[in-house]
DNA sequence: CAGGGAAAAATTTGATCATATTGTGATTGG
DNA sequence: CCAATCACAATATGATCAAATTTTTCCCTG
């Protein structure tokens, strides 16, 4: 019926006409994912209307939404903080994501070509770099453009809604997994999925990605029952 | 330190004293998931604050927090509905449903007494008469309480969440298939999850559970793509 | 007389509403 | 058939009320 226009949303040029309440929920995404709000770290709504300027029901909406995708939790007395995982936690996030990216990576592997196996291959370049130079912000941005990028191609809007939501929920304490151990001693498969990719062996990636998580999220619970 | 107050927010009875906007979005996920509010539906939030006899900020919030969860979406131009699935949705949905759930049943297979899994077989026979009865607003409620009194034995909250969010999904599709086939010919493999389950024997759970997922899903897939 | 604890006041924060503003879709006239 | 206008719905703000935490004060006890 109503096929008419596709508007693509997620320009970066043209933000500024987005709704208020849509710039405040992807600028506390941002901040709780990349670092600026650590896990336990206590959120206030007016303190948000103050810091950013917008009025409080637009930081309200936000709040609700981000509550709803697990990157904020509720707290009981109203209050509202960012969650802080336990072993347990990181041990379900450990088989979903394996269970749901995987397969997502399976389905990527059979839709790109060699001009978006390229792009990625660059982001993983650009990875590398951020990880001898230390920088934490640099390497949880683009760790999670890789894996965002790679499952956009899996067409799949479902099963990476649901990968994006647990992204929301471990981004937080994986900032301060990298803040304990440094960014020297971080594992990385992604060379694997890149040249299973352009074998186009499927299977391989979706094995690949396993690892990649297996190993990166290992490295979380140890800091998380150590600390 | 603060260990001192863990107040039960879920009990039933003080239900009068939580906010609004929880109680609103409570009442909305009702009429989404067991029928009043039918899939391509526009929900407008003046219409929900006449109705609802709230203000409409309340309602803006519990909106956002179903847009979130899946349960209704953005049409783009301020428009929200209740979302119309695709068989592509329908078909990851079947993906997700079977990785999650499949391991929520396995563990809470080890986890329940024979007290827990008769309360379970009570439920099933209740929902056996609303089949026999036709009443397909009895079955969706007591054919979710099924899996979510099951899920919640498996100690497992991140997953658990998961899962729920997938109902909140299909949910209303589910209604509409209902509607159209009768309750006659819906599929129920409780009764193989019961046994299994006072077999002890988690992996044959797991696969019950699979194949009544399948099956039901099958189904929705069916009258989806026909009609 | 000093220290600790409980009660009460004050401050901070959250929840809700009423209202103004802006943007969207529909309708009508050119 | 296109364009300007009109009406309605959504967005956003500020004000107001309620709840909770924190601080302060006062009294009791050692």
């Amino acid at each position: 019926m109503d096929l008419i226009k596709n508007k693509s949303s997620d320009t970066k040029a043209e933000a500024e006409k987005r709704p208020a309440h849509e710039q405040v929920y992807h600028t506390l995404k941002s901040k709780i994912m990349y670092g600026e709000l650590v896990p336990g770290q206590p959120v206030t709504i007016q303190g948000l209307t103050d810091s950013l300027g917008v009025g409080m029901t637009p930081v309200r909406e936000a709040i609700r939404r981000l509550i709803s995708d697990g990157a904020l939790v509720f707290q009981g007395n109203r209050r509202v903080s960012v969650p802080l995982l336990s072993g347990r936690d990181v041990e379900q996030m450990i088989f979903a994501r394996i269970s749901i990216e995987s397969e997502l990576s399976r389905r990527a592997a059979t839709n790109m070509n060699t001009e978006d196996i390229d792009r990625l291959e660059h982001i993983d370049q650009r990875l590398d770099r951020m990880i001898t130079e230390g920088d934490v912000g640099g390497y949880l941005h683009l760790n999670h453009k890789f894996h965002e990028m790679l499952y956009s191609h899996a067409d799949a809007l479902i099963l990476s809604d649901l990968a994006e939501r647990l992204w929301l929920r471990f981004g937080p304490s994986l900032r301060v997994v990298c803040g304990r151990f440094g960014t020297q001693s971080l594992p990385d498969r992604h060379k694997d999925i890149i040249t299973a990719l352009r074998a186009q062996d499927a299977e391989k990636v979706a094995k690949a990605t396993a690892q990649d998580i297996a190993q990166g999220m290992e490295l979380m619970m140890d800091a998380l029952v150590s600390g």
